[in-house]
DNA sequence: TTCATTAAGTTGTCAAGACAACTTGTCAAA
DNA sequence: TTTGACAAGTTGTCTTGACAACTTAATGAA
């Protein structure tokens, strides 16, 4: 019971990759767990090894999949996988740091109007926006300002946003996942309401960073601005070359 | 007369894939040029044809090569690709703004041993420095001090750095393309020596970038620190998500 | 000359097998 | 219980061989 097709003008491990992603994809093979060997799969799909190893070339390099010498194939966790925001995240970027880090809500989902800011794409239109804090070993770290698009996320304050990624959740609630981004750095004096969250005094100077994200087909979705306190903590970031497979 | 050795840990698609990157580098295979086929490269090490692809393909996936089915594997031109430090690129990112940016270098390439500091990874180890200004409009606004690998960038002492992009240059005369960067972020206080160059006052906050480049099969070959003067100018970037297919 | 055909060469795909290097669990001995 | 040796299973590497799909240049005919 073959599921791959010999005569099809598409190589026959681009189909079987295609079979092992969707397995994935649909929880047939959980994130951590073992996939089937490569002599198992071999004889299952009644094609070579060579053309398995094909195949899961694909996934390993995709980040789907991890290899394990002496012990199997893996399916790779969540987190690590590609994920549009994690390039650029921030309670991604941290996690991975080891440091424990809480996030909470300080200022709830509303929707407003959004005052004159040449930097902000919202201005002068209606948003939905949000404020929360991400605390490392309890001191408080980065502060965080956003503002979605209110057509796109329709629906946004039905759902559950403490505690989770928000690139997650655009991707699971929203099928969404950014193109691109862009950000800018600079130094800038903390502002009073700020300074109280960043448990700081005003005008102590912090990490502004301003970031756009873009989605397929509609840019400026979300906006966020972010203020980091750098005494302790460092916001850093890991950037890959985009792959050409 | 193999060049091979088939007994050593490394292995033969490893050794070969070394042999052609170094053969591409000296300027045996030119840039847009054929190199020798499958078969042929086969038959002149004594291998067989499937290693021949596994050395290509890590070539291949490094943008270094480019195969054209029925005519030949070619020598990928430098110029037309995407340049892989441009994600994190200092001068290109700033000539991207329309700014009239110069950069000038006020420290030499020299090479030196480097002193205790848990985040240069040549803490304790020789390398190439050297330190450059970029001015915007005629604002210093960024104090760039790099340190290179000795052993990647041997013979660097002899290239002209002036003006150039430093990823171009490694990616001309080194065949060596980034392939991924991690940086973070901070806000320090002007060091005097950087408050000369950048023409400010020892003490002010300015924005402090400490970036660790990684090529394939070695990582850690480029330290850099970055200290940008944010009143003027911000440091800014644009993030793409690799693609899958 | 111009165009179509042909042949040679190249990469793309796939098979079957072999051994090496490594991991993990089992089992026996201390 | 703890330790060590062993066996089984897995991925890593490599070989030989084959045919398909495609490109290019040479060849021949109009």
């Amino acid at each position: 019971m073959s599921v791959l097709n010999a005569d099809s003008r598409v190589p026959l491990y681009h189909q079987l990759a295609d079979v092992l992603r969707e397995r994935i994809r649909a929880g047939e093979y959980p994130a951590g767990d073992r996939i089937p060997s490569e002599p198992e799969l071999s004889r299952t799909f009644g094609i070579g090894r060579p053309t398995v190893r094909q195949a899961t070339d694909l996934l390993v390099r995709q980040r789907c999949l991890e290899r394990r010498r002496g012990s199997g194939t893996f399916v790779i966790h969540p987190l690590d996988e590609i994920d549009a925001l994690s390039l650029a995240g921030t309670m991604v970027s941290f996690a991975k740091s080891g440091l424990a880090v809480t996030t909470s809500i300080v200022d709830p989902l509303k929707r407003v109007r959004v005052g004159p800011d040449p930097e902000n794409p919202f201005a002068g239109r209606e948003a939905w926006t949000l404020q929360r804090l991400s605390r490392a070993e309890g001191t408080p770290a980065l502060l965080e300002a956003l503002w979605f698009d209110v057509g796109l996320f329709a629906g946004l304050d039905g759902i559950p946003l403490e505690g989770r990624s928000l690139s997650q959740l655009a991707d699971q609630h929203f099928r969404l996942r950014a193109e691109s981004a862009g950000q800018n750095f600079r130094v800038a004096d903390c502002d009073p309401d700020s300074a109280v969250h960043l448990e700081l005094e005003a005008g102590t100077p912090i990490l502004l960073v301003k970031r756009r994200v873009h989605f397929p087909g509609a840019p400026n979705t979300v906006y966020s601005e972010l203020r980091c306190r750098t005494d302790e903590l460092v916001f850093s970031q890991t950037l890959e070359t985009p792959r050409h497979d």
